[in-house]
DNA sequence: CGCGTATTGCGACTCAGTCGCAACTAAGAT
DNA sequence: ATCTTAGTTGCGACTGAGTCGCAATACGCG
């Protein structure tokens, strides 16, 4: 553990929104500048294969990165509104019954999941 | 409708599995070898639009890009293996009920929709 | 056939992410 | 407290995906 990871990491923490790797990379210089864009690549990608983190795409809403997220009990499906960009994050059983029974009838044993849909938010539909 | 819009329609419709854009450009330009990669890329944009081809990301275990398929009838749940590589493709009720739950409690007009899940196929299981 | 609009090829560019390597450092052993 | 070494870092160069502006071209409608 060390002090640029520490600072990766209580960025991801205490972030109150989707953060890609460019601001995650400038926030954690601001607490420790000698964070490198490779480390926060580096570090990235192993919180993403020790399940603590999971990488979004936000639909390519802007652009082609990704969104970076603490993992945390439940998984959530995120909706981006095609038009407004607002991204909204929605619990569902049926999403975990879903994965279930995709495990069960394909014999496949979930690390992973996604779910995103883009459209239109209940303010921008036409 | 152009010679290049052709060749490139031609090869995503008579694909066998998954392509990228650079696979598609290789593959269109034996039918048409005027195909330039950002007619490619722009042919790409106008189809996703357009909800004729969806786009996925397999669950990035080859690099970054994007793949393409053509979109027809029902969304189907792709799902990768991250020993093997297979991908495997499901179609599920409860997915499309998931779905219209979705539209009804929160007032959202789905799209379009992705659902990917990274894991471990039945002969790679431990 | 002639015309105007949409599309194309080209080349330069941006941006995300990767890699090899030498220097450094965390943390366990002595 | 110091030594040691495996793991981590910064750097800089690189790759590969995707984008863009522009001049040339082609589609397809009248």
């Amino acid at each position: 553990m060390t002090a640029q990871r520490r600072a990766i990491l209580k960025v991801i923490e205490t972030a109150s929104k989707h953060l890609d790797a460019s601001q995650i990379l400038r926030k954690a210089r601001a607490l420790d500048n000698s964070v490198d864009r490779s480390t926060v690549y580096r570090t990235l990608d192993l919180l993403k294969r020790q399940g603590l983190i999971d990488e979004l795409d936000l639909m390519h809403l802007k652009g082609e990165g990704h969104y970076y997220e603490r993992k945390l009990g439940r998984d959530h499906i995120h909706m981006a509104c095609l038009r407004c960009g607002k991204i909204t994050e929605f619990v569902s059983e049926t999403f975990e019954s879903l994965k279930t029974q995709l495990e069960r009838d394909c014999r496949f044993h979930i690390v992973v999941s996604r779910l995103e849909v883009g459209g239109y938010c209940a303010g921008c539909r036409h």
